[in-house]
DNA sequence: TACCGCTTTATGTCTGCACATAATCTGATG
DNA sequence: CATCAGATTATGTGCAGACATAAAGCGGTA
């Protein structure tokens, strides 16, 4: 019983952390091989993979194949970002969701959005416009294409009681994305639509899936 | 040669994904084991084990000991943000990146500044304010507080040459932190240092480290 | 019924091995 | 000197087996 402490890819995680933490391996510089240090932490190579991996992915080592693993000359800061869905978001605040839709039809879309969605210039989107709000309050704006050839079903789906972020999250495939962020002086009609004052700071998030 | 075309992990992945975005196995669905699925794909549970570990991670997916693996009711959305260092964010637009140091002193933070870092109330920190330029044109205003506690070598270092940034990411160990993204209407001050309209809306980052 | 402890089971991880793959390095050749 | 083919090598990944661990579920007891 017991137990010889075996060591974890955690335990060689955290040592190669702290060797580049404490500079005693500095940027740039070459790190020994899995195989040495598997043999000087006493366990098997593919731990030290495991290790070196998760610590690759968060940016602070660059893997190559033969060149060998070397510590990140600059080390990418990454937040991850989780995008709720609005409904949840508001809830959490403690306050009651109700969300309007303004505007459902199909149409072609402008060249900007053909151009981010790859999109023939003969198709025509899906446009929906919504308004979110936390106890009555509107919360937040919602301007939506979607591309109807990619997610057919939409188009005869009930937006009017489930969001459309929503009905997508839950109904439709998953693919990588583009995001970008950025804040904007409220415009009349923005305004007018979020109860604010025009010229008032919004935050937008402009994503493509 | 030959070859019998082994199952990679990403194969299974891509296969799991498959089925998860056709709904053929539904949010909150419980998900075969991953012994039955490594019998279904003919490949080791190793294997199986590493696909379904990163859709996991990436928040498909969620598995518990002995409860199994299920779909993800509520997919969060996860987005990695990948916060540059200024200067190469400014190199990258093409333009030619200085930065100007306003300020750099030591004094007591504000109360705000105390509780979000953690600190004593007899602790003092470094203060930093700087001005990073794009072309010469103001292009992001910083507003630093360092704890000089944990970073001891910063009070000699000649933050002149190299910004606080990029001075702390080189040299500073690593750790998790924190960060909220936001909106706001530029100040009088603000407006000016940054060489815009007061009242123009500003995107502002907000981290602890 | 309520509670507690044991069994069962699905996932988590380590090991040791093998082979795949990418990329560097070497040396031969023109 | 330039170039290219082949040897070398570090990482990437697959496999089978074993044990660890969390937690659900079962059964017995009060």
């Amino acid at each position: 019983m017991t137990g010889v402490e075996r060591t974890t890819w955690q335990d060689v995680r955290a040592e190669v952390l702290h060797r580049i933490t404490s500079r005693r391996w500095k940027p740039d510089d070459l790190i020994p091989t899995e195989v040495e240090l598997a043999a000087e932490f006493g366990c098997a190579r593919a731990t030290v993979n495991r290790a070196l991996r998760t610590i690759a992915e968060d940016g602070l080592l660059e893997r190559r194949r033969k060149a060998g693993t070397r510590v990140a000359r600059h080390p990418v800061r990454r937040a991850t970002l989780r995008i709720p869905i609005l409904r949840h978001e508001i809830e959490d605040l403690g306050a009651r969701y109700t969300h309007r839709l303004l505007r459902q039809d199909r149409r072609a879309p402008t060249k900007a959005v053909r151009a981010r969605m790859a999109l023939a210039h003969t198709a025509d989107a899906l446009r929906l416009t919504a308004l979110h709000m936390a106890d009555g309050k509107p919360y937040a704006f919602e301007d939506r294409w979607v591309n109807v050839a990619a997610v057919p079903d939409i188009a005869t789906a009930d937006l009017s009681d489930m969001s459309a972020n929503e009905w997508l999250v839950t109904h439709a495939p998953f693919s990588g994305g583009d995001i970008s962020l950025a804040a904007v002086s409220a415009t009349r009609t923005m305004a007018l639509r979020l109860d604010v004052t025009p010229g008032d700071a919004l935050f937008t998030i402009e994503r493509t899936t």
